[in-house]
DNA sequence: GATGAATGAGTATTCATTCAT
DNA sequence: TATGAATGAATACTCATTCAT
């Protein structure tokens, strides 16, 4: 899985073999089947691998948040719990583009865990910035200004420091 | 071209063949390969004119707008002309992908006319919000937030009305 | 061995995989193999089974019957016992395509249960409609026939009952 | 066709790949692909072929006879017609196959054709034997006979020769 | 200008068989 | 006895590209 995982990264899940994950792996094709009956499985196999990562992280660092930190640290540490080490947002724009063409249980899976997600930003939000109220907004925001940074990143398109991108999004 | 452009939204780029397009357009690939050298040639093309396009909306709109505007619908002005008529964005985001995955022409293309959007919207922005001096950091913002709505339309994973979403971003 | 017969009769015997009867089984690849060597020895051990029950009913009912039987009823007893229940009639035919289609070890087993199966029946004929001479050829035309009727069962041919089709080869 | 025919004839429908087909015919599989979209449509087309030359063979056949031919000649000149050659006989049993196990095309063709043949026989019978009125029925068992004399001729099970067996059939 | 024919490398997937444990 | 793991060859099918006409 791992091996797979580092092939996606370069080429992206369709642009992937198995043909070529087995010859990564020093395996036949056939061994590959043995262990995942499809594509799609291995696919999702991945996914589910790499969103629960993120969840985990997400939900260790609501669990230990104090209520005085500044808010754009908190905005700075998601996105790069989501983007974390390069290969993981790469990763993660590559799902996206398996889930928006074609792959239903992809799809699905995202839509799950983005409202997931969402809820954990919003508790964690609330802890940091006290007495307001448009947390549900903001946490929606907060995803898609990472989303964005992503595809952004990887098309070699950005000018500022992600910083500074975001530090207006938690003002007042 | 149109025809090319209309099968690369139903499943974008590299999931649409030459073959569908020619059939499409019933004329026999042998003919399209009198007009377009190779597949990726078509969709630079194809890509030419998408961003043109939106250049050109962005452009007539900058040219347009007086001091007293709204800054929301400023973004949310510009956010239409990105994904315009649904097609639009599903296009923007094939391509993005296309980009991302391996082709570098595609992606310098990206870099240069994401730089152009920016400038022009630090323009308008200037123009409606006087007196502001992070201009550039809000142009790109909103080019990031564009990207990341688009995305996440597109997975069916929003839940805020981009109104409601964007809304922050242009407050003091 | 039962069920390896069950699968076969779903699909035929080329289309029905190992993993398929293991997995029905509840048992290992591996272990199937070390009951039966190959697949060819399976589908030959169920051809054995198939055969011998047919000649055993056969048998018995050449031994019962007494001389004033309607020669009707004979044909149409014996081709009830080789379709016997739907089920036998399509392993039959299933066999007799793997034997045709290469296997020859299946093809000599043919070979020797129609001819033992021949000489029963002229037996039986014999008992049933005394003096006349042509047994042999009628024992062959109905073992024709019933193989006919089996082929066009299958494919939905037929249009009238097996009995009528049957009669008009055992008047005089 | 002829060549995917021959091959057919050696190892039946299935058992037969494209690629064999392809190297035999000293083509690559594309273009075997250009001129059949599916291996199921190249196999219904040979079929097709086989059919309507039967039924070509029949009906001029049908249309020549007078009344006072052996009608033991009829049916053995039908069943010349079908099996001919050895090889039509051969395609026959295979393409039954074929239709037998899944292709449910194939099986509609067979019975669409086997109604049709049934119509002529019937005709032609009339015209052989005119003042008996159970032709509907020797029409179909002289088709029986045919497919069941087929399959025996393939497992070398036959005995006697073929006019021998049919013979009673016409009879009286 | 236009095309029909051809191709070769590639795709996911299947399966009978082997064998060390 | 039993099996889990491994394999390699095979299968139907796809597609961007080439090129003689």
């Amino acid at each position: 899985m791992d091996t797979a995982t580092r092939l996606f990264l370069k080429q992206g899940a369709s642009e992937t073999s198995l043909a070529a994950i087995a010859k990564e792996l020093g395996i036949s094709k056939g061994t590959l089947y043995y262990y995942y009956p499809s594509k799609n499985e291995l696919i999702f196999d991945i996914t589910e691998r790499h969103m629960n990562q993120i969840t985990g992280d997400l939900l260790s660092w609501v669990e230990s948040i104090g209520k005085d930190k500044d808010p754009v640290d908190v905005l700075e540490y998601v996105s790069k719990t989501i983007l974390g080490a390069e290969t993981r947002g790469k990763l993660h724009i590559y799902l996206i583009h398996e889930a928006i063409s074609g792959n239903a249980a992809l799809r699905k899976r995202f839509r799950e865990t983005y409202k997931e997600w969402r809820r954990m930003l919003e508790y964690g939000l609330d802890k940091v910035m006290k007495g307001k109220d448009d947390h549900k907004v903001r946490a929606e925001l907060i995803l898609t200004v990472i989303d964005g940074a992503l595809i952004q990143h990887m098309l070699g398109v950005r000018a500022n420091p992600l910083r500074d991108i975001i530090s207006p999004i938690m003002k007042e």
